[in-house]
DNA sequence: CTGAAAGCGCTTACAG
DNA sequence: CTGAAAGCGCTTACAG
């Protein structure tokens, strides 16, 4: 039965007859305690209804209890304002809530600018007010060097979503290479020959690692790398649409598209439409992102989905780990997964063919 | 040049020559400051790049800069779990996050079982251990009689979001049951006269409120309540489709649907499509929810636009004023838009027609 | 295995 | 207009 007034510690070391530090042994699961003691501090706890104030707890000289899970400003606030929606966040909720949730911690979730410039300051000021046990650093603050050092000065533990390996921090990530070469692999198995790339921003360090597949598999397959092009979108509908235009009208068009996001592939549906492309019968479309709307398109996306809930969960449990003595280092490679719905398919018959 | 172990307000108070307390007023905004004690305060806080620790403020006495956002745990994790998504939390962290970094405040959001029975300790466990100084209800919870009142009990201030005004809390909302009877209106005037609700779970206050918009509107337009029918769908696409083909093949099939949302107006366009039927040319269809998505379904739909980000905003702005000793009761009502995009159209001629 | 003491970094009355 | 004192609710060493 909570009164009023909240109880505090103090009260429940008098209902169980012992003194605050034995209480707090036992909320902090600390040894040295006689378990009849245990128990009896239990029952006070129950029966007061008493939850530790975490802000006495972080002042008391421990744990804060909070996760702080950062995320691009800018691209963040661009996608809220069109009305685009930002399911990579929704995602990160659901994977940092939810992990958090099971270890007692909360989760945070701030914006930080993408300049490198101000990136520094920004998180310094966010965790001298807030003392979280530990970061999340998304693409792409997590290709920013500075960040992590940062945080080691002042001994908060950081973990770095979509980077690869490192030594010294907690870094989580998927194949984004492997995952590109699997869907040019896939794509080319169904014959085509004629690829393109559209790129998103090289800002995201994941460009840079999609197009290493996208090359490898090329190779791989003998095609060779002039069977592939790459355009430059910037993951916005109407400049991809431009670009996937000029792509689709010009000599020898690509058969297959593959996008770094679902917005660009919507736009390489939409430009398909407009220029009497069936899709997939002459055009296969696949995308990189996997959100929510795709399985709602007409036809259906095929798509990489990548696992950002599971990412965001492992940094965190990683994270809490670290704040309770584990290691503040180490990497995590989870799987993606290759879901093909119906905007791919096999390339359409050559207008004349060569080879046998 | 922030060093490396943490500045404190009395590294601050020692650099500008004052005591603690000037430099908290200075801080704080306190009054009976010299302005050029303020100036040298000032200076040093900036030197020195303080950031006050949240934890020791709560701890002396202030404020928590925290506002807390509840939202429903089981549809909330339902819906990540399908990767449905949740546009509405990506709204609510828009609008939470942007307005409370304005005033130096921290969003944490939360997720609270919905069942009555639990909710009330979940959240006075959360509010026990964050002390946040303001607390956001979103729909279910909103409608929870107790929730307020224990938060009051403590103190805390509390917006509900969706709730028609009562006199004791702040409550922020739309007027649902005009929006109903606005895009009702809207589709009789495009001359259909024969109507469907697909309703959501009637555990949502907001579904009463807008099938009573839609039965004003068919009583307002001369049609009467008989041209209008409801079909119980749960929000979920495969239960929604069943529902609506129901309807669409009986003998006299209505020629405009309105979904209370986007998954189950996009579950009747799958329908229509297998049924043959055009849209909008055959059926009309429109929604309330307007999710980043539905610009790209083929064709857009045509949606109600709740201001959920402005809501959350206006909630969070009015807890901040409350906590820094304003009201702790008003109401805010905000605007929906109806974007007609084009899955709504004038109703297919009639098979035959008795009035001229 | 248990408790008395000190202190975390602030803020709120309370003096002057 | 400014400062000395007390205290918020915990935890960490440190004794016993």
């Amino acid at each position: 039965m909570a009164s009023r007034a909240s109880v505090t510690i103090e009260h429940v070391a008098q209902a169980a007859g012992v003194s605050r530090q034995t209480v707090s042994r036992v909320i902090n699961k600390g040894p040295n305690v006689k378990p009849e003691v245990r128990e009896r501090v239990e029952a006070a706890i129950a029966a007061l209804g008493y939850v530790p104030n975490l802000s006495a707890r972080r002042m008391g000289g421990g744990k804060s209890y909070l996760i702080l899970a950062v995320n691009d400003r800018q691209r963040t606030i661009e996608n809220w304002r069109a009305g685009r929606g930002n399911d990579w966040v929704d995602q990160m909720l659901h994977g940092g809530i939810t992990e958090c949730e099971k270890h007692g911690y909360h989760l945070i979730f701030e914006l930080i600018d993408t300049d490198p410039a101000t990136a520094p300051r920004q998180l310094s000021n966010a965790i001298a007010a807030l003392r979280p046990d530990g970061v999340i650093l998304t693409p792409p603050h997590s290709d920013n060097e500075e960040l992590p050092v940062l945080l080691a000065e002042r001994g908060i533990p950081c973990a770095r979503i979509g980077r690869r390996p490192g030594t010294q921090f907690i870094d989580v990530f998927m194949d984004e290479e492997e995952a590109a070469a699997e869907i040019t692999a896939r794509l080319i198995a169904l014959g085509h020959m004629r690829l393109a790339f559209i790129a998103g921003s090289p800002e995201y360090g994941n460009s840079t690692k999609r197009l290493a597949g996208f090359s490898r598999a090329l190779a791989a397959s003998g095609l060779g790398e002039a069977a592939g092009c790459v355009a430059k979108g910037n993951f916005r509908f109407a400049d991809a649409a431009q670009e996937i235009e000029r792509l689709l009208t010009r000599a020898d068009p690509p058969t297959a598209l593959i996008a770094e996001n679902d917005e660009m592939a919507f736009a390489a549906m939409h430009v398909a439409d407009r220029l009497g492309l069936e899709v997939p019968q002459q055009l296969s479309i696949a995308s990189f992102e996997d959100t929510p709307g795709v399985r709602f398109s007409v036809p259906p996306l095929t798509a990489i989905r990548q696992p950002t809930a599971e990412m965001i969960a492992a940094a965190c449990s990683q994270l809490i780990a670290a704040s309770a003595g584990g290691p503040a280092h180490g990497s995590i490679k989870l799987p993606y997964r290759l879901v093909e719905r119906a905007t791919t398919g096999p390339a359409p018959a050559p207008a004349k063919r060569k080879t046998g």
